[in-house]
DNA sequence: TTGCTTACTTACTAGTAAGTAAGTATATTT
DNA sequence: AAATATACTTACTTACTAGTAAGTAAGCAA
Protein backbone atom coordinates (compact mmCIF):
# COMPACT_ATOMS: atom_id res chain seq x y z
CA UNK A 1 0.00 0.00 0.00
CA UNK A 2 2.29 2.50 -1.33
CA UNK A 3 -0.87 5.15 -2.27
CA UNK A 4 -4.29 5.53 0.26
CA UNK A 5 -5.44 8.73 -1.54
CA UNK A 6 -6.69 8.99 -5.01
CA UNK A 7 -4.40 12.74 -5.89
CA UNK A 8 -6.39 15.31 -7.74
CA UNK A 9 -5.52 14.33 -11.10
CA UNK A 10 -6.28 11.02 -10.71
CA UNK A 11 -9.49 12.42 -9.87
CA UNK A 12 -10.17 15.13 -12.54
CA UNK A 13 -8.90 12.01 -15.33
CA UNK A 14 -11.55 9.39 -13.83
CA UNK A 15 -14.36 12.08 -14.00
CA UNK A 16 -13.43 13.27 -17.44
CA UNK A 17 -13.74 9.99 -18.58
CA UNK A 18 -17.28 9.37 -17.19
CA UNK A 19 -18.20 12.55 -17.95
CA UNK A 20 -16.72 11.84 -21.99
CA UNK A 21 -18.78 8.28 -21.91
CA UNK A 22 -22.26 9.57 -20.39
CA UNK A 23 -22.62 13.16 -22.09
CA UNK A 24 -19.98 13.74 -24.76
CA UNK A 25 -16.86 15.62 -25.06
CA UNK A 26 -19.05 18.40 -26.12
CA UNK A 27 -21.52 18.67 -23.29
CA UNK A 28 -19.48 19.03 -20.47
CA UNK A 29 -17.72 21.61 -19.16
CA UNK A 30 -14.31 22.17 -16.55
CA UNK A 31 -17.20 23.53 -13.96
CA UNK A 32 -18.52 20.17 -14.38
CA UNK A 33 -15.59 18.85 -12.97
CA UNK A 34 -14.09 21.24 -10.82
CA UNK A 35 -17.22 21.73 -8.63
CA UNK A 36 -17.58 18.05 -8.55
CA UNK A 37 -14.40 17.60 -6.80
CA UNK A 38 -14.32 20.64 -4.75
CA UNK A 39 -11.68 22.58 -6.61
CA UNK A 40 -11.27 25.32 -9.05
CA UNK A 41 -11.26 25.18 -13.02
CA UNK A 42 -7.88 26.49 -12.98
CA UNK A 43 -6.64 23.04 -10.94
CA UNK A 44 -7.74 21.34 -13.64
CA UNK A 45 -5.68 23.70 -16.27
CA UNK A 46 -2.46 23.17 -14.01
CA UNK A 47 -2.88 19.34 -14.44
CA UNK A 48 -4.17 18.86 -18.15
CA UNK A 49 -3.26 22.68 -20.03
CA UNK A 50 -6.49 22.17 -22.14
CA UNK A 51 -9.43 19.92 -23.05
CA UNK A 52 -7.28 18.17 -25.82
CA UNK A 53 -4.61 17.52 -22.96
CA UNK A 54 -7.60 16.45 -21.39
CA UNK A 55 -8.88 14.14 -23.90
CA UNK A 56 -5.58 12.38 -25.09
CA UNK A 57 -4.99 11.37 -21.07
CA UNK A 58 -8.20 9.76 -21.19
CA UNK A 59 -7.52 7.92 -24.46
CA UNK A 60 -4.15 6.61 -23.14
CA UNK A 61 -5.44 5.75 -19.86
CA UNK A 62 -7.94 3.52 -21.78
CA UNK A 63 -4.73 1.95 -23.79
CA UNK A 64 -3.62 1.10 -20.48
CA UNK A 65 -6.16 -0.95 -19.45
CA UNK A 66 -6.50 -2.37 -22.94
CA UNK A 67 -3.23 -3.47 -22.44
CA UNK A 68 -3.71 -5.24 -19.34
CA UNK A 69 -6.11 -6.99 -20.21
CA UNK A 70 -4.01 -8.06 -23.28
CA UNK A 71 -1.58 -9.48 -21.05
CA UNK A 72 -3.70 -10.60 -18.91
CA UNK A 73 -5.49 -12.94 -21.58
CA UNK A 74 -2.01 -13.59 -23.32
CA UNK A 75 -0.43 -16.60 -21.26
CA UNK A 76 -4.13 -18.65 -21.99
CA UNK A 77 -5.00 -17.23 -24.94
CA UNK A 78 -4.50 -20.16 -27.07
CA UNK A 79 -6.26 -22.02 -24.71
CA UNK A 80 -9.10 -19.36 -24.27
CA UNK A 81 -10.25 -17.51 -26.90
CA UNK A 82 -14.18 -17.10 -25.18
CA UNK A 83 -12.41 -15.85 -22.41
CA UNK A 84 -10.25 -13.14 -24.32
CA UNK A 85 -13.92 -12.43 -26.06
CA UNK A 86 -15.55 -12.42 -22.67
CA UNK A 87 -12.58 -10.24 -21.51
CA UNK A 88 -13.16 -7.84 -24.38
CA UNK A 89 -16.84 -7.93 -23.67
CA UNK A 90 -17.02 -7.14 -20.51
CA UNK A 91 -15.78 -3.64 -20.68
CA UNK A 92 -19.30 -2.81 -23.20
CA UNK A 93 -21.28 -4.32 -20.45
CA UNK A 94 -19.53 -2.72 -17.10
CA UNK A 95 -20.47 0.25 -18.90
CA UNK A 96 -24.14 0.04 -19.97
CA UNK A 97 -24.22 -1.35 -16.31
CA UNK A 98 -22.39 1.88 -15.15
CA UNK A 99 -24.70 4.78 -15.95
CA UNK A 100 -25.28 3.52 -19.39
CA UNK A 101 -21.92 4.55 -20.45
CA UNK A 102 -20.90 4.31 -23.53
CA UNK A 103 -17.33 3.06 -25.39
CA UNK A 104 -14.64 5.63 -26.40
CA UNK A 105 -14.87 4.88 -30.22
CA UNK A 106 -19.20 5.50 -29.75
CA UNK A 107 -18.41 8.72 -28.30
CA UNK A 108 -15.63 10.30 -29.82
CA UNK A 109 -16.50 8.85 -33.39
CA UNK A 110 -19.39 11.05 -32.84
CA UNK A 111 -17.55 13.83 -31.98
CA UNK A 112 -14.63 13.13 -34.25
CA UNK A 113 -14.45 16.05 -36.09
CA UNK A 114 -14.62 18.33 -32.85
CA UNK A 115 -11.98 17.47 -31.44
CA UNK A 116 -7.85 18.06 -32.27
CA UNK A 117 -5.44 15.99 -34.25
CA UNK A 118 -3.89 14.85 -31.19
CA UNK A 119 -7.00 13.21 -30.16
CA UNK A 120 -7.87 11.81 -33.30
CA UNK A 121 -4.55 10.35 -33.71
CA UNK A 122 -4.60 8.55 -30.65
CA UNK A 123 -8.12 7.28 -31.26
CA UNK A 124 -6.79 6.09 -34.41
CA UNK A 125 -3.46 4.07 -32.52
CA UNK A 126 -5.75 2.91 -30.11
CA UNK A 127 -8.34 1.02 -32.83
CA UNK A 128 -5.47 -0.22 -34.68
CA UNK A 129 -4.57 -1.83 -31.53
CA UNK A 130 -8.06 -3.16 -30.76
CA UNK A 131 -8.69 -4.37 -34.22
CA UNK A 132 -5.67 -6.00 -34.42
CA UNK A 133 -5.73 -8.16 -31.48
CA UNK A 134 -9.57 -8.90 -31.70
CA UNK A 135 -8.47 -10.35 -35.19
CA UNK A 136 -5.98 -12.53 -34.09
CA UNK A 137 -8.52 -13.88 -31.42
CA UNK A 138 -10.94 -14.77 -34.25
CA UNK A 139 -8.46 -16.34 -36.21
CA UNK A 140 -7.20 -18.86 -33.83
CA UNK A 141 -10.22 -19.56 -32.53
CA UNK A 142 -11.53 -20.60 -35.85
CA UNK A 143 -8.03 -22.72 -36.03
CA UNK A 144 -9.11 -24.08 -33.13
CA UNK A 145 -12.34 -24.85 -33.91
CA UNK A 146 -13.84 -22.68 -31.01
CA UNK A 147 -15.49 -20.36 -33.58
CA UNK A 148 -16.79 -20.34 -37.12
CA UNK A 149 -17.60 -17.47 -39.03
CA UNK A 150 -17.09 -16.19 -42.62
CA UNK A 151 -15.24 -13.55 -44.62
CA UNK A 152 -11.70 -12.25 -43.01
CA UNK A 153 -10.66 -12.55 -39.39
CA UNK A 154 -10.41 -8.08 -39.46
CA UNK A 155 -13.79 -7.91 -41.19
CA UNK A 156 -15.29 -9.63 -38.29
CA UNK A 157 -13.52 -7.86 -35.84
CA UNK A 158 -14.89 -3.90 -37.32
CA UNK A 159 -18.00 -6.31 -37.03
CA UNK A 160 -18.05 -7.18 -33.89
CA UNK A 161 -16.52 -3.81 -32.20
CA UNK A 162 -19.75 -1.72 -34.49
CA UNK A 163 -22.21 -4.13 -33.21
CA UNK A 164 -20.97 -3.49 -29.59
CA UNK A 165 -20.10 0.03 -29.89
CA UNK A 166 -23.68 1.03 -31.80
CA UNK A 167 -25.66 -1.56 -29.23
CA UNK A 168 -24.57 0.45 -26.41
CA UNK A 169 -26.08 3.63 -28.34
CA UNK A 170 -28.77 1.87 -28.73
CA UNK A 171 -29.68 0.81 -25.72
CA UNK A 172 -30.08 4.18 -24.36
CA UNK A 173 -32.42 4.70 -26.37
CA UNK A 174 -34.25 1.02 -26.64
CA UNK A 175 -33.97 -0.26 -23.48
CA UNK A 176 -30.64 -2.40 -22.13
CA UNK A 177 -32.02 -5.52 -23.04
CA UNK A 178 -31.29 -4.93 -26.80
CA UNK A 179 -27.98 -5.06 -25.54
CA UNK A 180 -27.71 -8.17 -24.09
CA UNK A 181 -29.48 -9.82 -26.51
CA UNK A 182 -27.42 -8.27 -29.08
CA UNK A 183 -23.98 -9.54 -27.22
CA UNK A 184 -26.07 -13.23 -27.20
CA UNK A 185 -26.24 -13.03 -30.99
CA UNK A 186 -22.48 -12.04 -31.34
CA UNK A 187 -21.64 -15.05 -29.52
CA UNK A 188 -23.89 -17.64 -30.51
CA UNK A 189 -23.66 -16.73 -34.38
CA UNK A 190 -19.39 -16.99 -33.37
CA UNK A 191 -20.63 -20.60 -32.53
CA UNK A 192 -19.48 -23.33 -34.64
CA UNK A 193 -22.92 -25.65 -36.29
CA UNK B 1 -43.20 22.77 -60.12
CA UNK B 2 -45.34 24.42 -57.35
CA UNK B 3 -42.30 25.75 -55.33
CA UNK B 4 -38.96 26.49 -57.10
CA UNK B 5 -37.00 27.77 -53.91
CA UNK B 6 -36.34 26.14 -50.73
CA UNK B 7 -37.70 28.39 -47.79
CA UNK B 8 -35.34 29.34 -44.84
CA UNK B 9 -37.23 27.22 -42.87
CA UNK B 10 -36.55 24.17 -45.10
CA UNK B 11 -32.76 25.46 -45.49
CA UNK B 12 -31.97 25.74 -41.82
CA UNK B 13 -33.83 22.34 -41.18
CA UNK B 14 -31.36 20.49 -43.41
CA UNK B 15 -28.32 22.60 -42.23
CA UNK B 16 -29.11 21.51 -38.95
CA UNK B 17 -29.64 18.09 -39.82
CA UNK B 18 -25.96 18.27 -41.91
CA UNK B 19 -24.74 19.59 -38.85
CA UNK B 20 -25.97 17.27 -35.98
CA UNK B 21 -24.85 13.97 -38.29
CA UNK B 22 -21.36 15.74 -38.91
CA UNK B 23 -20.31 17.30 -35.36
CA UNK B 24 -23.59 16.38 -33.32
CA UNK B 25 -26.11 18.56 -31.17
CA UNK B 26 -23.49 19.78 -28.89
CA UNK B 27 -21.08 21.20 -31.13
CA UNK B 28 -22.88 23.37 -33.08
CA UNK B 29 -24.41 26.45 -32.35
CA UNK B 30 -27.12 29.00 -34.24
CA UNK B 31 -24.61 31.08 -35.66
CA UNK B 32 -23.37 28.10 -37.57
CA UNK B 33 -26.42 28.05 -38.91
CA UNK B 34 -27.42 31.52 -39.50
CA UNK B 35 -23.75 32.75 -40.66
CA UNK B 36 -23.87 29.92 -43.35
CA UNK B 37 -27.53 30.93 -44.37
CA UNK B 38 -27.07 34.78 -44.45
CA UNK B 39 -29.63 35.10 -41.97
CA UNK B 40 -29.60 36.30 -38.12
CA UNK B 41 -29.44 33.88 -35.19
CA UNK B 42 -33.27 35.25 -34.45
CA UNK B 43 -34.13 34.13 -37.61
CA UNK B 44 -33.78 30.17 -36.60
CA UNK B 45 -35.49 31.09 -33.17
CA UNK B 46 -38.69 32.68 -35.18
CA UNK B 47 -38.86 29.26 -36.94
CA UNK B 48 -37.99 26.73 -34.03
CA UNK B 49 -38.39 28.42 -30.51
CA UNK B 50 -35.33 26.01 -29.10
CA UNK B 51 -32.93 24.10 -30.02
CA UNK B 52 -34.98 21.16 -28.88
CA UNK B 53 -37.46 22.09 -31.39
CA UNK B 54 -35.25 22.19 -34.46
CA UNK B 55 -33.94 18.52 -32.98
CA UNK B 56 -37.60 16.90 -32.66
CA UNK B 57 -37.94 18.55 -36.21
CA UNK B 58 -35.21 16.73 -37.74
CA UNK B 59 -35.94 13.46 -36.67
CA UNK B 60 -39.50 14.05 -37.81
CA UNK B 61 -37.77 14.72 -41.04
CA UNK B 62 -36.07 11.78 -41.11
CA UNK B 63 -39.04 9.90 -39.63
CA UNK B 64 -41.22 10.72 -42.96
CA UNK B 65 -38.01 10.00 -44.84
CA UNK B 66 -38.14 6.29 -43.52
CA UNK B 67 -41.92 5.80 -43.59
CA UNK B 68 -41.38 7.03 -47.86
CA UNK B 69 -38.28 4.10 -48.09
CA UNK B 70 -41.15 1.55 -46.49
CA UNK B 71 -43.86 2.87 -48.95
CA UNK B 72 -41.93 2.53 -51.46
CA UNK B 73 -40.89 -1.10 -50.95
CA UNK B 74 -43.91 -2.40 -49.55
CA UNK B 75 -45.34 -3.59 -52.61
CA UNK B 76 -42.37 -5.56 -53.96
CA UNK B 77 -41.33 -6.55 -50.03
CA UNK B 78 -42.59 -9.84 -50.53
CA UNK B 79 -40.41 -10.72 -53.84
CA UNK B 80 -37.69 -8.47 -53.14
CA UNK B 81 -36.38 -8.51 -49.14
CA UNK B 82 -33.18 -8.28 -50.39
CA UNK B 83 -33.86 -5.13 -52.27
CA UNK B 84 -35.55 -3.38 -49.01
CA UNK B 85 -32.39 -4.17 -47.15
CA UNK B 86 -30.51 -2.93 -49.77
CA UNK B 87 -32.80 0.44 -49.49
CA UNK B 88 -31.99 0.23 -45.78
CA UNK B 89 -28.50 -0.09 -46.05
CA UNK B 90 -28.50 3.02 -48.51
CA UNK B 91 -29.48 5.50 -45.95
CA UNK B 92 -26.24 4.79 -44.32
CA UNK B 93 -23.87 4.55 -47.16
CA UNK B 94 -25.22 7.74 -48.53
CA UNK B 95 -24.46 9.04 -44.99
CA UNK B 96 -20.58 8.48 -44.86
CA UNK B 97 -20.23 9.32 -48.53
CA UNK B 98 -22.08 13.00 -48.01
CA UNK B 99 -19.00 14.13 -45.76
CA UNK B 100 -18.67 10.94 -43.38
CA UNK B 101 -21.90 11.58 -41.57
CA UNK B 102 -23.35 9.68 -39.20
CA UNK B 103 -27.04 8.85 -38.50
CA UNK B 104 -29.47 9.68 -36.19
CA UNK B 105 -29.25 6.87 -33.57
CA UNK B 106 -25.20 7.40 -33.73
CA UNK B 107 -25.20 10.82 -33.05
CA UNK B 108 -28.16 11.13 -30.45
CA UNK B 109 -27.24 7.84 -28.68
CA UNK B 110 -24.01 9.73 -27.95
CA UNK B 111 -25.67 13.12 -26.85
CA UNK B 112 -28.55 11.03 -25.54
CA UNK B 113 -28.69 12.20 -21.86
CA UNK B 114 -27.92 15.81 -22.76
CA UNK B 115 -30.85 16.35 -25.23
CA UNK B 116 -34.45 17.45 -23.92
CA UNK B 117 -37.31 14.67 -23.12
CA UNK B 118 -39.51 15.55 -25.81
CA UNK B 119 -36.00 14.57 -28.52
CA UNK B 120 -35.75 11.41 -26.38
CA UNK B 121 -39.27 10.21 -26.52
CA UNK B 122 -39.36 11.19 -30.79
CA UNK B 123 -36.11 9.04 -31.26
CA UNK B 124 -37.47 6.14 -29.49
CA UNK B 125 -40.51 5.76 -31.28
CA UNK B 126 -38.57 5.98 -34.44
CA UNK B 127 -35.99 3.52 -33.63
CA UNK B 128 -39.02 1.27 -32.83
CA UNK B 129 -40.29 2.05 -36.37
CA UNK B 130 -37.13 0.78 -37.51
CA UNK B 131 -36.68 -1.92 -35.77
CA UNK B 132 -40.36 -3.68 -36.34
CA UNK B 133 -40.03 -2.41 -40.01
CA UNK B 134 -36.52 -4.48 -40.01
CA UNK B 135 -37.38 -7.47 -37.91
CA UNK B 136 -40.53 -8.11 -40.33
CA UNK B 137 -38.15 -8.24 -43.65
CA UNK B 138 -35.99 -10.58 -41.59
CA UNK B 139 -38.90 -12.93 -40.85
CA UNK B 140 -40.07 -12.98 -44.63
CA UNK B 141 -36.85 -13.19 -46.18
CA UNK B 142 -36.51 -16.08 -43.33
CA UNK B 143 -39.88 -17.68 -44.72
CA UNK B 144 -38.99 -17.11 -48.15
CA UNK B 145 -35.56 -18.55 -47.99
CA UNK B 146 -33.64 -15.85 -49.09
CA UNK B 147 -32.09 -15.04 -45.64
CA UNK B 148 -30.80 -17.39 -42.69
CA UNK B 149 -29.57 -16.74 -39.32
CA UNK B 150 -29.82 -17.60 -35.81
CA UNK B 151 -31.83 -16.39 -33.23
CA UNK B 152 -34.89 -14.03 -33.01
CA UNK B 153 -35.67 -11.84 -35.93
CA UNK B 154 -35.95 -8.71 -33.71
CA UNK B 155 -32.18 -9.51 -32.16
CA UNK B 156 -30.94 -9.87 -35.99
CA UNK B 157 -32.32 -6.31 -36.14
CA UNK B 158 -31.24 -4.40 -33.35
CA UNK B 159 -27.66 -6.14 -34.44
CA UNK B 160 -27.80 -4.78 -38.15
CA UNK B 161 -28.44 -1.40 -36.87
CA UNK B 162 -26.01 -1.42 -34.23
CA UNK B 163 -23.10 -2.72 -36.63
CA UNK B 164 -24.38 0.16 -38.95
CA UNK B 165 -24.22 2.83 -36.86
CA UNK B 166 -21.14 1.96 -34.66
CA UNK B 167 -19.64 1.12 -38.48
CA UNK B 168 -19.72 4.85 -39.50
CA UNK B 169 -18.15 6.14 -36.13
CA UNK B 170 -15.72 3.58 -36.80
CA UNK B 171 -14.63 4.51 -40.40
CA UNK B 172 -14.59 7.88 -39.19
CA UNK B 173 -11.47 6.59 -37.32
CA UNK B 174 -9.98 3.80 -39.33
CA UNK B 175 -11.20 4.46 -42.83
CA UNK B 176 -14.14 4.07 -45.29
CA UNK B 177 -12.93 0.95 -46.27
CA UNK B 178 -13.87 -0.75 -42.81
CA UNK B 179 -17.42 0.17 -43.24
CA UNK B 180 -17.96 -0.77 -46.71
CA UNK B 181 -16.24 -4.39 -45.54
CA UNK B 182 -18.68 -4.57 -42.72
CA UNK B 183 -21.88 -4.17 -45.25
CA UNK B 184 -20.69 -6.99 -47.46
CA UNK B 185 -20.09 -8.75 -44.07
CA UNK B 186 -23.36 -8.20 -43.11
CA UNK B 187 -25.07 -8.83 -46.45
CA UNK B 188 -23.04 -12.22 -46.33
CA UNK B 189 -23.89 -13.12 -42.70
CA UNK B 190 -27.71 -13.45 -44.38
CA UNK B 191 -27.16 -15.40 -47.35
CA UNK B 192 -27.87 -18.95 -46.93
CA UNK B 193 -25.10 -21.37 -46.71
C1' DT C 1 17.63 29.30 5.76
C1' DT C 2 17.35 30.20 1.26
C1' DG C 3 15.62 28.77 -2.97
C1' DC C 4 12.91 25.90 -5.83
C1' DT C 5 8.93 22.94 -6.91
C1' DT C 6 4.27 21.27 -6.44
C1' DA C 7 -0.37 22.05 -6.21
C1' DC C 8 -3.19 24.72 -6.11
C1' DT C 9 -6.58 29.62 -5.60
C1' DT C 10 -8.14 34.24 -6.86
C1' DA C 11 -9.46 37.14 -10.13
C1' DC C 12 -9.88 37.96 -14.58
C1' DT C 13 -10.44 37.91 -19.99
C1' DA C 14 -12.32 37.32 -24.52
C1' DG C 15 -15.39 34.81 -26.77
C1' DT C 16 -19.62 32.21 -27.48
C1' DA C 17 -24.09 30.04 -26.09
C1' DA C 18 -29.20 30.11 -26.50
C1' DG C 19 -32.81 33.00 -26.14
C1' DT C 20 -35.95 37.39 -26.27
C1' DA C 21 -38.38 41.90 -26.95
C1' DA C 22 -39.41 45.22 -30.03
C1' DG C 23 -39.34 46.99 -34.48
C1' DT C 24 -39.99 46.67 -39.79
C1' DA C 25 -40.91 45.55 -44.66
C1' DT C 26 -43.81 42.87 -47.49
C1' DA C 27 -47.72 40.31 -48.65
C1' DT C 28 -52.46 38.86 -47.81
C1' DT C 29 -57.09 39.43 -46.18
C1' DT C 30 -61.24 42.12 -45.12
C1' DA D 1 -57.77 51.52 -47.59
C1' DA D 2 -57.12 49.52 -43.19
C1' DA D 3 -56.03 45.59 -40.49
C1' DT D 4 -53.61 41.53 -39.96
C1' DA D 5 -50.21 37.96 -40.63
C1' DT D 6 -45.67 36.41 -42.24
C1' DA D 7 -40.91 36.48 -42.15
C1' DC D 8 -37.77 38.33 -40.75
C1' DT D 9 -33.79 42.12 -38.40
C1' DT D 10 -31.78 44.93 -34.75
C1' DA D 11 -30.25 45.11 -30.48
C1' DC D 12 -29.87 43.16 -26.45
C1' DT D 13 -29.49 39.88 -22.09
C1' DT D 14 -27.99 36.29 -19.14
C1' DA D 15 -25.29 32.54 -18.62
C1' DC D 16 -21.52 29.98 -19.57
C1' DT D 17 -17.05 28.59 -22.19
C1' DA D 18 -11.98 27.50 -22.13
C1' DG D 19 -8.16 29.61 -20.87
C1' DT D 20 -4.57 32.73 -18.35
C1' DA D 21 -1.76 35.68 -15.21
C1' DA D 22 -0.42 36.35 -10.82
C1' DG D 23 -0.32 35.09 -6.25
C1' DT D 24 0.26 31.69 -2.23
C1' DA D 25 0.90 27.95 1.14
C1' DA D 26 3.32 23.80 2.02
C1' DG D 27 7.04 20.69 1.35
C1' DC D 28 11.57 19.35 -0.09
C1' DA D 29 16.64 20.13 -1.31
C1' DA D 30 21.19 22.42 -1.04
Amino acid sequence: MIKKTTSTKQKILRLGEKLLKEKGINAFSYHDISSSLGVKNAAIHYHFGSKEDLLVAIIEDNRQRFEHIITKTAGNHPAGVWDSLQEFINIYTSGIENNHQICLFGSLGSDFFTIGTRGQENLRQLSEKILLWLSEILTEGKKQGEFEYKGKARTKAIMICSALAGGLQLARISGKKDFYDLVDQVKSDLKPS
